[in-house]
DNA sequence: GGACATTACGCTCTCCGTAATGATA
DNA sequence: TATCATTACGGAGAGCGTAATGTCC
């Protein structure tokens, strides 16, 4: 018995007619009668009384149509439910953020999900790339987006470069370094350096370069505010001065040339899990993660 | 999406190897491969990541799965169903019956029906035969089985023949009757015949040949009680002095030989509502009438 | 190299359409 | 005779099996 004759079965019994079903089911005649010849031969019981007054369901054939209807109910919501989570329109996702992605794409992504009310039920986890990369790794998370240190490879994570980051140091509006024209390296070290945590190779190479970062950190309103109300510089990416407040009170300057090459920019990686297929729904907010990305770094 | 997809994948899952999972379902391992791409194709979303270790579904595999549970589970249920009605043993009879037909099988077929409990809910109607063969045209009865007159033609029921009854008059065994020898035309027309009610033109033959049944009644147990305190003589079937009081009570006796020929046997009909197919409950308690009926009649 | 899954290819069986044949008012 | 259902027959496609090809340990 196929889903086929159920639905076959239902439209002669709604309509009375082989001739009318058939059409409706875009079926010939003869095809119908041989379909439900089938059909009752295969259950053994007759399942319609044939008259030229027209079709009427046996008991047993009552009885198939009363569960047949459920049945293909039930088809057609898998379906739509298929369907909606192929759109990427149903589904859970658990995302990691690094903590400038997170400032970069959060806010604008989430009011876009919330304004289009669409079914994904989101999860986001913002922390050290490090930190996340693992829970992706072990399948806490979806996908993570963050500044994943190229020479930091994880077992079990398969990353996509998803942008790059120039950098550039912040200051507060009224920092004396602005004074003073383009920081050099003798200016910068007048001065404390905050910034994200940083795998510790960089850590090496930025000390071996003279650069010392004071505060490492990972979250970046606390360093914002730090930057604000102290002579503090912030190694971060320029975009972060267009995303509010207290970004929005730093300006950028240069990186001085001394500054090592590897560290001028930052790359950011989307992170998945290996051999894992992302659920359509984990696409579709990857995707709006990445055009917020796209918008925000210009 | 056909059934045999969800087959496929339930147990792809359930196995977690093609390899297994296609040896378990009776099929070759490529022929589940390309089930499984079929599936995955029209529904346009991966639902097994494949891996060494095993297989494992995604999201919208593991909904699909969920829900393919229970419509498979649904289908079982409606085999089972049409099974169940195939055999007889599940439905709701409507049965009619004639007075003496009732006598006849009633007890017994019902005594097995509740020994063997089944799952058919039969209820009946006793009554006169054109009554219920009304009722039958007008589907409100499945079926009859009664001594239809064969002159009674009823538009809309189809009638089969399912036994002929010997008539004979049945006297208590101290009735007057008895003494005389048999009883002939005149003797007959000494004592008050008792019978059920029969068509008129039947009552026309009867009093034709000069018998007059004086008390026409369709209760059979009321007959038989008259019967055994009255010197009337009851038209009926042998059989029926086998079935246990008050017909214990009451001997046969051959009709005379004037007893008009047509009226010597009664025939017992099967009637059905004409172009209806009979469900397989009606059919085995017709089935189980007609045995009891065979026996009572022997 | 061995244990898997996947692709390639050919066969068969099912299902549908067209045409012919009832059946009934 | 007209309308509807059923039977007859032929063709296209789906699904399976066998065999060949990857692919990872």
């Amino acid at each position: 018995m196929e889903l086929r004759h159920l639905v076959h079965a239902k439209s002669l019994a709604d309509e009375g007619s082989f001739r009318v079903a058939a059409a409706k089911l875009g079926l010939t005649q003869p095809a119908l009668t041989k379909s439900i010849q089938a059909l009752e031969a295969e259950v053994g019981v007759r399942l319609f009384d044939r008259s030229r007054k027209g079709i009427a369901p046996t008991a047993a054939g009552a009885a198939l149509l009363r569960r047949a209807t459920g049945l293909l109910d039930g088809m057609a919501d898998l379906q739509a439910e298929l369907r909606a989570i192929r759109g990427g329109r149903l589904g859970k996702v658990r995302a990691g953020l690094g903590p400038v992605p997170a400032k970069l794409v959060l806010a604008p992504s989430m009011e876009r999900f919330v304004r289009d009310g669409m079914g994904i039920e989101i999860s986001t986890e913002i922390g050290s790339a490090s930190d996340l990369a693992l829970k992706v790794a072990r399948g806490e998370l979806d996908f993570l987006i963050a500044s994943l240190a190229e020479d930091l490879p994880i077992e079990g994570i398969e990353t996509t470069l998803v942008g790059t980051m120039p950098l550039a140091l912040l200051a507060r509006h009224d920092h004396p370094v602005l004074a003073e024209g383009l920081p050099g390296a003798e200016a910068l070290d007048r001065f404390p350096i905050l910034g994200g945590r940083i795998p510790v190779t960089s850590h090496r190479r930025i000390a071996a370069g003279g650069y010392r970062p004071l505060l490492a950190c990972d979250d970046y309103d606390v360093i914002g505010r730090v930057a604000l109300n102290s002579d503090a510089l912030v190694v971060a990416t320029p975009a972060l001065t267009r995303m509010g407040w207290p970004y929005s009170e730093l300006a950028p300057l240069p990186l001085p040339a001394s500054w090592p090459d590897d560290r001028r920019v930052a790359q950011l990686y989307l992170a998945t899990r290996e051999g894992k297929t992302m659920s359509p729904a984990a696409a579709e907010v990857v995707a709006e993660f990445r055009r917020q990305l796209d918008v925000a770094l210009i």
